[in-house]
DNA sequence: TCCACGTTTCAATAATCCTTGAAATGTTGA
DNA sequence: TCAACATTTCAAGGATTATTGAAACGTGGA
């Protein structure tokens, strides 16, 4: 993940439908969820969700696949971990005491995670 | 952090003249950075690195304090290690393969990391 | 082929954010 | 007290981003 990609994957996160589409879209895993059933959860019109995931598409973060009449997004979990990443080495440069205590996050606690 | 104050941070690292300043302060650690040092270094107006050092304030992501004339600025490590946690735990939520590869970065491989 | 469905695109408007330069604020030393 | 300094605040303008509803698009079944 460079920089330019990590600007626009921040600005991704910054808006709060954006960021409750993402959640989704991670536990929803590689299966996806479609457009519509989207617009549902998060209550939103189709047209503006069609907004968003469009945004959330091109910072990388989410890809689309049709399947039918429908199109199906899912999380791309490759570039959430970079720009986890990113936070943490580009822009904590050097600081080991910034990213010491994220990793105490239960996912990331030793023999906890997936072996990678 | 909450998911308020991790939408307005998510905000404040999309844009670059902010970025830069977070990276300068990072480095620069607990003794800060002057905002007329941080105007040079980064090439822009006294006005407009005031205008985003605010944004970056209100984030939470920096602190501000008067040192004589100079206002001087310091990156919050708590806050910074806060936002990486929130993507870590609430945003990927129960998915360790996606923090996972994010712990091979340097500063957060075993033995390497400030004991916290 | 035609219709209904799921979704996107488009145009218009509203809202937010960024930039600029001038004026105001607070601070220090003479 | 005054002048110079470091920074912020303000107002205006431009630029980007968000929302809305209507129209267009591609797909599958009758």
């Amino acid at each position: 993940m460079d920089e330019r990609q990590a600007l626009i994957a921040f600005g991704a996160l910054s808006q709060e439908t954006r960021l409750r589409l993402l959640r989704l879209l991670v536990v929803a895993g590689p299966d996806g969820i479609a457009a519509g059933s989207l617009a549902e959860q998060v209550e939103v019109s189709p047209s503006n969700v069609s907004f968003h995931l469009k945004e959330l598409e091109r910072s990388g973060l989410v890809t689309a696949r049709r399947d039918a009449r429908s199109i199906v997004y899912s999380a791309e979990y490759d570039a959430l971990s970079g720009l986890i990443r990113f936070l943490m080495e580009d822009c904590c440069s050097g600081r080991p005491e910034i990213c010491a205590p994220a990793l105490a996050a239960p996912c990331c606690r030793p023999g906890e995670g997936t072996r990678q």
